[in-house]
DNA sequence: CACGAAGTTGACCAGATGGTCAACATTTTT
DNA sequence: AAAAATGTTGACCATCTGGTCAACTTCGTG
């Protein structure tokens, strides 16, 4: 049944269908990392989308919906990003590029790592399947490979978990907390070389801190 | 004019009011923390203080107000544990304590750590005036601290900023992300021998990263 | 014990919220 | 060009929100 599906992806002028979803759900990124999921409004993201509030509704029909499709984006971002961690056996270069690639979402999608961290903080009520499932496998994989780089003794013999969320922590708080930085920089926003300076930084700590001496 | 203050200060039997203020903040800190800002009402925080919300309302008019309190409250215990860092002029001991000091606040006041990331992440639309002076401050002079240590030679050169963000990053992850944290060590949150050992790989990752070997 | 101050509380209010719906407009298919 | 499917929208609704208030009780003190 129905098994002749079109192709109708993307084209010159994408259907109106797309165009209106991809509109409302980044209103919500932006909607929801600034307010949280309480504070967020559905007319406030379909103001921000530029329709009226009763079209937010036809296309996502409740805002918890909405939400969890926002935050399932952001956990495909990431875990695309973590197969940084997989284009390396040598573990200070696939450490430098996750950290690195962690560090470029960090900047250039901080919205996203805003509706994680409130999601998280606030006991992962709509996420947690994904975390049980998807993230649990993840990190006991990577744990793995992280155990036998030490195993091999090329790098010191810490938790590969502690390791992880270090690297987690540091890397999204230049989201997170983006604001609080910006303002312990004279209330402006890290440049361009400042950033880099931030990755060198972040990278050379942990690689040195888990004897990769730079 | 009104010179002749009482001492009123505590006492086997507190006042009501004392009493009161307590259960409430207490509460608040709670309900704040778990569900946002905008998600905690002020029902809620009276249901869990067990008095009821006119009550409430009577002690802290406004629910900004009660608010303000609770994230002056956990930025004073941080500044005080801040000390950690002033104890000593070894790097070595100097860092292990602030950063023990930290980790320990993360597990015995998670909540208050919620609370502040939360209001961070949505750009500290209440206690910017702290960020922009007390902190800034604090900051400031820890990071010509941490500089001297680098002019003389006793950590790597790193910026100081860099080292405190990562710091402050890592440790509040245990208290901020300490669901996902639990989820993926099977649900069961850290015992004391776990906590004990994150610890010890923070503090060592961290003091190892800036030239300080174990 | 009397009396003012402090504390308690149910009932109430105006505004905002998520969500619905029926009437209408546009696009796609035949 | 007609019909069917898809998209648009103002008006509406029940519920919840922060906050108020007046009537009441309890407490501290001379």
């Amino acid at each position: 049944m129905g098994a002749e599906r079109a192709i109708e992806e993307q084209g010159p002028k994408a259907s109106i269908r797309e165009e209106n979803e991809k509109a409302i759900l980044d209103a919500a990124e932006e909607v929801f990392a600034e307010y949280g999921y309480s504070g967020a409004s559905t007319k406030r993201i379909a103001d921000r989308a530029g329709i009226p509030k009763a079209n937010l509704h036809y296309y996502f029909p409740t805002k918890e919906g909405l939400y969890r499709k926002v935050i399932v984006n952001i956990f495909n971002v990431w875990l695309e990003a973590a197969n940084a961690l997989d284009d390396s056996n040598d573990p200070r270069e696939a450490l430098t590029r996750y950290i690195h690639t962690k560090m470029d979402l960090s900047r250039s999608r901080p919205l996203g790592s805003k509706v994680w961290a409130n999601e998280i903080i606030q006991r992962a009520p709509i996420i947690q399947d994904y975390l049980e499932t998807t993230l649990r496998a993840w990190t006991a994989s990577r744990a793995t490979m992280i155990q036998r780089w030490i195993d091999e003794g090329r790098i010191s013999a810490v938790d590969p978990r502690a390791l992880l969320y270090m690297i987690w922590a540091t890397t999204q708080h230049y989201a997170d907390f983006a604001h609080q930085i910006t303002t312990l920089n004279e209330g402006k926003e890290l440049s361009d070389r400042q950033w880099e300076e931030a990755k060198r930084n972040v990278t050379e700590i942990i690689l040195r801190g888990i004897g990769l001496p730079a």
